[in-house]
DNA sequence: TTGTTATTGCAACCTTGTTGCTTTAATTAA
DNA sequence: TTAATTAAAGCAACAAGGTTGCAATAACAA
């Protein structure tokens, strides 16, 4: 829809996605930017990413709202269903790309489904 | 672990969970129960039930804190592993007692799982 | 270059939830 | 029954994460 022009601060923030299922929090990306640009600007930029369909979010068990690639998704059109881990121990977030399925539930129309799992990471065992 | 004195406002809060899969955010109870107690109250009643196992809760996608009724928890001991469901229209949110298959994941150690589904209810369909 | 429009910075604000401390109510001991 | 004990409740202040309005700036197109 709008265009999203190719900023200092977007590529800035892009390089961090790139090549990666690590995601990353919204405060941390905050606290790692805090002197390239301001927290307003980090936000609105995911937003931007977003809706275009670059990047993807999700909440942890804490509401902390998380950020990573996508790999498949168009502007708009968020499809790439798939889940995601968070350590417990080192806090690492990332997306997994393995398929999932969703229970169908009798009467209700499911439109989507964010699976989170919990535990310990490869590093943290 | 700690003695739970059911209390007035500990009973007025049971009474909305029981016998029911609906589940309610705190800023619901906050509002309806406004004039009954304060809302440190009612998030300290929350904590202290889900300690001892009696409520669980869980974040939607918003990053809100949902509680609903326990099935078969004990305290200190979260083990009923079941999704969410929660209405785009109606907003909506209940526990679905069916069984989820996690998957495995190569060198983590998976400890818990939170699947969130939503879509439409048979209400607003 | 200049004009147009998206992006950024900043301060102020909002919402959800928590903390410290005093007061009140429930339970237990006398 | 009354007094002592301790958990629970009320209140105000605070904290974290995130949003908004508006003026200043940087991209882009003409
Ligand atoms: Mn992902
Ligand atoms: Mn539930
Ligand atoms: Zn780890
Ligand atoms: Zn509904």
């Amino acid at each position: 829809m709008g265009i999203v022009r190719k900023t200092r601060s977007v590529d800035t923030i892009l390089e961090l996605f790139e090549d990666t299922d690590h995601a990353f929090s919204g405060v941390s990306l905050i606290e790692r930017l805090r002197d390239q640009m301001n927290k307003t600007t980090v936000y609105r930029i995911l937003d931007r990413l977003e809706d275009e369909g670059i990047i993807h979010s999700f909440q942890d068990q804490k509401g902390l709202t998380w950020y990573a690639k996508c790999q498949s998704c168009a502007s708009g059109q968020h499809t790439d269903l798939h889940p995601h881990f968070q350590c417990r121990s080192c806090g690492r977030t990332s997306c997994l790309h393995v398929k999932i399925t969703i229970p169908l539930i009798r009467n209700h129309q499911i439109e989507g489904a964010e699976l989170l799992m919990t535990g310990l990471c490869d590093q943290c065992t």
